[in-house]
DNA sequence: TAAACGATCTGCT
DNA sequence: GCAGATCGTTTAT
């Protein structure tokens, strides 16, 4: 394990292995942190969304495991990196192995290796660099090579909570961007975040 | 092998 | 705020 920028504890398997949206709003919160070229990169998650098991019609699960959706069926803790629209996403794996449930991470506040992040993206403007799920995958440099690492016992990568911060409010929306099981509130925010892709969905 | 479809982002207005 | 770009994966011929 590297020297972390913090004090922080590691998520362990336990926690990933409950129910999904449980986990997603308690990821608020917590620290995604990658370390690259030297340095930790990474930030607080503020937004995230729940993708359930096979029978959630909006999950990448829901027709089944196929070679490219197969780190959604791992142990929980696993990282699921997913290409679209030319871009990246990722997930962290909850529940028992098999169930095919994720969270996707949407959105962090940028707080370590910013002029990293900065390079990686283009901009300087911090509100682009990890806005949005395919933002901080390429902040973080993360992609489909990443798929299937361990969140629990990566040394250079990891969900992390820090025991002396304060407790951020959560608030629950519907999610973004799918148009299937639209109406169910999966999406998990801290309305007090200025980071957050759209404070209030829609 | 062709075609359609996204858990999106950017640039421009 | 919106239209257009973008490309791997899946599904249909």
């Amino acid at each position: 394990m590297r020297q972390l920028p913090f004090k922080a504890e590691r998520l362990t398997a336990s926690f990933y292995d409950r129910s999904t949206a449980t986990v997603a709003g308690e990821l608020i919160g917590k620290a995604l942190l990658h370390h690259v070229d030297g340095c930790w990169v990474g930030g607080w998650i503020v937004e995230t969304e729940a993708y359930l098991d096979t029978r959630d019609p909006a999950s990448h699960s829901a027709r089944g495991q196929t070679p490219s959706n197969a780190a959604m069926f791992a142990a929980p803790g696993t990282l699921y990196v997913y290409p679209i629209h030319a871009k990246h996403c990722l997930n962290a794996v909850t529940e028992k192995a098999g169930r095919g449930a994720a969270v996707l991470i949407r959105a962090i506040e940028p707080v370590w290796g910013i002029d990293f992040m900065q390079l990686e993206r283009g901009y300087s403007d911090l509100r682009r660099l990890t806005r949005g799920p395919a933002m901080l995958c390429q902040s973080l440099k993360i992609d489909r090579e990443d798929d299937k690492r361990c969140l629990v016992t990566d040394p250079s990568l990891g969900i992390f909570a820090d025991p002396n911060s304060d407790p951020r409010r959560v608030l629950s929306t519907k999610r973004i961007g799918i148009s299937k099981a639209v109406h169910r509130n999966l999406r998990f925010i801290d309305p007090d975040s200025t980071s957050t892709s759209r404070p209030l969905g829609r």
